[in-house]
DNA sequence: ATGACGATTTACT
DNA sequence: GTAAATCGTCATA
């Protein structure tokens, strides 16, 4: 399939985060670590994050701090954050520069590096439990299905090795994180945001992407679960 | 300097 | 369903 990348694919998500939600959906995010080897996935779940009167984006209010100053840098640079004292979590700047909209990826379908992934969500995930210590043999069980690696947007920070460091990155030239858009995804599902109970009105709105149908979402859309 | 909290994940009742 | 883990960031003082 044919991939567009670098100022092609830049002109397209540049706009309403919204739009960019939507266009990234399908599109295919790629992991080059330091060793050569590659990691990526195709993009499932997206959430648009508006701008400073979006009340559930960072930059609500015009607020531009250390944290989120990548969030001003333009369309196609990554903004990385880092929260809850543990995760990561990965996004799109999609407007002018400036204007500080995002969209975050909140899964993808693991393709390449698989293998590579399920050890560091596996490593990663005893780390937590047992704070380094050596497992316990409940957790040595532990082994995790393609579907678990990247279906949540701490997860797929964890798997693909995204951390600080790619903040600020631009995805679109050719270095350690890069995105390749391909043909527009024409099933979608929508849904309200997740995790941003306390933003108001603004946790009403439908502004969650996935790609009807897909397994690999972090939790499907169009039901009354909680974050619906 | 301090305290509250988070665009999450996991385990447990 | 609820709660714990765990710490950088930000607003307030």
């Amino acid at each position: 399939m044919t991939r567009i990348v670098g100022e092609e694919a830049r002109r397209l998500i540049l706009g309403p985060a919204d739009k960019a939600a939507r266009r990234l959906i399908g599109a295919v995010l790629v992991r080059v670590l330091p060793t050569g080897e590659r990691l990526s996935g195709r993009i499932v779940e997206t959430e648009a994050y508006l701008g400073v009167r979006d009340r559930a984006s960072h930059a609500f209010g015009g607020r531009r701090t250390a944290r989120n100053e990548s969030m001003y840098r333009g369309a196609g640079v990554g903004y990385v954050y880092f929260t809850y004292g543990m995760h990561f979590c990965f996004n799109v700047v999609c407007g002018e520069v400036g204007e500080p909209a995002a969209v975050l990826v909140r899964a993808i379908e693991p393709l390449e590096g698989i293998e590579l992934m399920r050890e560091r969500r596996e490593l990663g995930a005893r780390r937590t439990r047992t704070g380094g210590t050596p497992a316990s043999p409940a957790a040595e069980k532990k082994a995790l299905r393609d579907v678990e690696l990247c279906n949540g947007p701490g997860k797929l920070c964890q798997a693909m090795g995204i951390d600080r460091e790619l903040d600020g990155v631009d995805v679109l030239s050719d270095g350690a994180l890069r995105l390749e858009l391909t043909a527009p995804v024409r099933r979608l599902g929508r849904g309200t945001r997740i995790g941003i109970d306390s933003a108001g009105a603004w946790a009403a709105r439908r502004l969650r992407w996935v790609e009807a149908g897909s397994g690999f979402v972090s939790r499907p859309v169009g039901k009354a679960s909680a974050g619906e």
